[in-house]
DNA sequence: CTGTTAGCGCGTTCAG
DNA sequence: CTGAACGCGCTAACAG
């Protein structure tokens, strides 16, 4: 009748519950792991107790017993970008809601950290979601070797056997080049994302696309970054365009920051876009040209699919990319009369 | 010799290295885990049997062997907000390079869920970190009791004994209304924060001491979001107020938002401010007046003082607050002339 | 339906 | 220094 367990010598077990409610462990396990078959007059006897001890199941000693953590990992490739959180904001809400835990890494744009968190964290979880993977194909193909499932969001796609589920960038960027080209503009820059970056490839592509309607893009290195945008805009001008087009909305504001310092106007003087259409781009001054793409919902939608492929259905490697719909705001005008901005 | 564990049956273990490797598991053990002395020509062995199986000792194992995971949770009421991911990335970085994982979760501005992820996590991870709780006193202090430690970050201070690093909220905000009472404002609109914010509680007290400097200061409620803040614009509106104060910058952006929309412009007819300074503010249209304090120093910081609390070091439960700073950007100006916006 | 028992993979005494 | 043996807390056969 000592009920020292109580509170007295650490959090309560299987065991010290078997005792409480005068069953065996295995009783206890399966009436809280709801597996099994149990009398009702049991079943409510080791719940009491369970109330009365404060038994919470020990979640690392079940993990170590099933193989299972009912947990996803998750690597970022920089926790900066509002875009990535809501991605990741999918993925912890669409998760949570089938019980399972989610441990974020960010892995700073760096390729290697990315492959060392990548199976580091993989070793913990059930499942892995390596978002906009920086790491090259053989790289990936190593992961892919895992026993357990992992899934691209925002990758190389056909690249790799691993599932991708990505955007449509080469149509979005595609759109944001016709409206430019629809409304004069001949000679862009396009600002280009981190290394590594598999989604920048796409949007590469639309340059040549772009060429087919008369715009002529010049591509220059950038970054991801709202400081990046910054540090390129100068050699951006350089090249004298009418128009330049990001890698993303951070790298447009870093963009529009400097050409502001430069007391050029925008879309006066020059036209400017973003790719992502996060929520601040509907509010910067003036309010950016964009395409939308479905954040959260690649989360969520990410999270279906890896939840298929750890109850061990197949799924398809390559599912259709989400769609990107073209959101023409303030930032982007028709090309200025005198436009020829040779270099400073 | 038959070395089939290679890659034969899933992962290498203790056992499969140490028959490799001709030793006994203790043997293994010690050697990966750095623990104990063992002679250099063993530990050479087993460091190349491990290699050659590619063994990497099974996190899950060791947690429920040492009852330690280097896992720190952390739980932030909105994951929508850039100021709670720097948070978030500071604790991350901070406690990746002393080699802990971090796991985070989004409690929704629920403060009922808010506490049940705090317990769920709490057994998984060493350490828990509550940024910006909404829970009240009494839920926080079954946290107290908690065996493992407990920081909170943004929290109410003094009214818990749980250790709570957090920022000069008082100081900034009443630097924002006397700013705002240098330039000849004296009735302004505080849009207050979501309910169970301990941050607001600062805030508001800010009000009273503008009251001691000629600015009336009318409190409304509002929220956290961008959302909120543009739902709650018309209703400021209708006191006829020259400015309005935020609880934060996003919810400034609603407002912003709401204020185009009905044609006022910022500042000229009426000024605004956020709190916060998120990278965004100074991109907006006009750049907002804010108050900025150190958003990932308050995590990476917070991580330090939590490592502390792991090793069993004492810390100081209420440490100076991190100074708040006083941004004026262009939101913010002189009261127009025909200041007297009655109700709509 | 229920209890007994053998692991899950590792750390850790405790003798040698 | 090294190895054998036990235990962390739980689940999963396997008998009853």
């Amino acid at each position: 009748m000592t009920d020292a367990d109580a509170d007295a010598a650490g959090p309560a077990t299987v065991r010290s519950v078997a005792r409480a409610a005068g069953v065996s462990v295995a009783t206890v396990s399966r009436v809280m792991a709801g597996t099994g078959v149990v009398s009702p007059a049991r079943t409510e006897r080791v719940l009491a107790a369970a109330r009365d001890l404060g038994y919470r199941p020990d979640p690392i000693a079940r993990s170590l017993a099933t193989g299972t953590s009912r947990r996803v990992a998750v690597v970022v490739p920089n926790l900066s970008n509002p875009y990535f959180y809501d991605i990741i904001r999918g993925i912890g809400r669409a998760s949570a809601a089938d019980g399972y835990t989610m441990t974020v890494a960010d892995s700073m744009e760096d390729a290697a950290a990315e492959r060392a968190l990548a199976t580091d964290m993989l070793q913990q979880a059930d499942a892995l979601v390596l978002v906009a993977p920086r790491s090259d194909r053989t790289a990936l193909e190593v992961l892919q070797r895992s026993r357990r499932p992992v899934l691209m969001l925002l990758g190389p796609r056909s690249e790799s056997e691993l599932p991708d589920l990505s955007v449509d960038n080469l149509g979005g960027m595609t759109a944001l080049y016709r409206h430019l080209a629809d409304i004069g503009h001949r000679r862009v820059v396009y600002l280009s994302g981190p290394p590594g970056a598999w989604q920048n490839l796409r949007r590469l592509e639309a340059a040549r696309r772009a060429e087919g309607f008369g715009v002529q893009v010049t591509v220059l290195e950038a970054g991801g970054t709202i400081a990046a945008g910054h540090d390129a805009a100068d050699a951006a001008l350089e090249h004298g365009p009418t128009a330049i087009a990001c890698f993303n909305d951070l790298v447009a504001f870093g963009v529009l920051h400097r050409l502001t310092e430069r007391g050029l106007g925008v879309p006066t003087d020059i036209s400017l876009t973003g790719f992502d259409d996060i929520d601040f781009s509907a509010y910067s001054s003036p309010a950016l040209t964009t395409v939308r793409t479905p954040r959260e919902r690649l989360g969520s939608e990410g999270w279906r699919t890896l939840r298929r492929m750890i109850d061990g259905e197949s799924v398809d490697p390559a599912p259709p990319e989400l769609a990107a719909e073209l959101v023409v705001r303030d930032s982007t005008g028709p090309v200025p009369s005198d436009a020829v901005q040779a270099s400073a």
